[in-house]
DNA sequence: CTCCTTATTTGTAATTATTCTAAAGTAATA
DNA sequence: TATTACTTTAGAATAATTACAAATAAGGAG
């Protein structure tokens, strides 16, 4: 599990040459702080709360910001909705394909299967993405009920 | 590799109570024929030629029938477009974040590694996807110029 | 083979996530 | 503190996907 910390993120801001702003660091908090890899939306609308003015070209633009300077992960899902991750390491996005919950899964045999596989395609990583579809208990229930 | 034949597919179809159309086989063998995982208006575009009033629904609904009865898999990415692919094994998705292009590669360590991963999580996995995302060797040739 | 029922296709409108734009605001530097 | 360029904002524009109702066709029964 790799999470940057706040005074890590304001030094990545600034070697990659952006300000910091109340708003972007409200956003990369906002991200921390909850375990379940939010969507623009709801993530807009959780600081609404606290900035009430904030608007959505902000919560886009520092996404893809914190995307660039890999501080978070950005997850595209069939629904056309996009989810952000602030694990940036190599690890299981467990995903129910029901409800749509991810929870995240370190296994140290994969990793390192992971790297010896990306060093056998002998190409220069700028990411990864492992994602494992299931229903959970829940969802499970649901159906065969 | 797993691909399905059309015969397999036309099982499919009537395994699953769907009927079996035109449209609906010229959809997967078109995601079949070209190697490139192509989105939902790229298959549009190319079966306009040989049908020429076919719809954007349609070419929708088949592509969420051929998922749903796992005959391809569904790549959702941050751009907002889908993208399909006919290979459902266990498989990594070499992605350039550059041009887009996927290329499909296997690697038997890995896959070893990834369904002991799945026992350890005990889920009833439906599905998987692993992404690696790097700039291929003609767009890493773009920038350094 | 023909008819009938029901699923499917079609064309278009509606929806929704994301991006664009230009004016107003603010972080960072001197 | 003043300046300047970057950032935020609000709202319009864009583009992928979904919804809908009428027309069409697959597949089973006779």
């Amino acid at each position: 599990m790799v999470l940057i910390n706040r005074k890590d993120l304001i030094d990545l801001f600034h070697e990659n040459g952006y300000k910091v702003t109340p708003q972007r660091l409200a956003i990369f908090e906002c991200i921390m702080g909850r375990r379940d890899h939010p969507s623009a939306s709801e993530i807009h609308s959780e600081l609404k709360r606290e900035y009430p003015t904030i608007s959505q070209a902000t919560i886009y633009n520092t996404l893809h910001i914190l995307r660039d300077i890999g501080a978070i992960q950005e997850l595209g899902f069939e629904d056309g909705k996009t989810r952000f991750d602030p694990d940036t390491s190599i690890h299981v996005n467990l995903v129910c394909t029901a409800c749509g919950k991810i929870t995240d899964f370190t296994d140290e045999d994969l990793v390192k299967a992971w790297i010896g596989m990306v060093e056998k395609t002998a190409k220069k990583t700028v990411g990864q993405r492992l994602d494992l579809y299931y229903k959970c208990t829940h969802c499970s229930r649901m159906v065969s009920e």
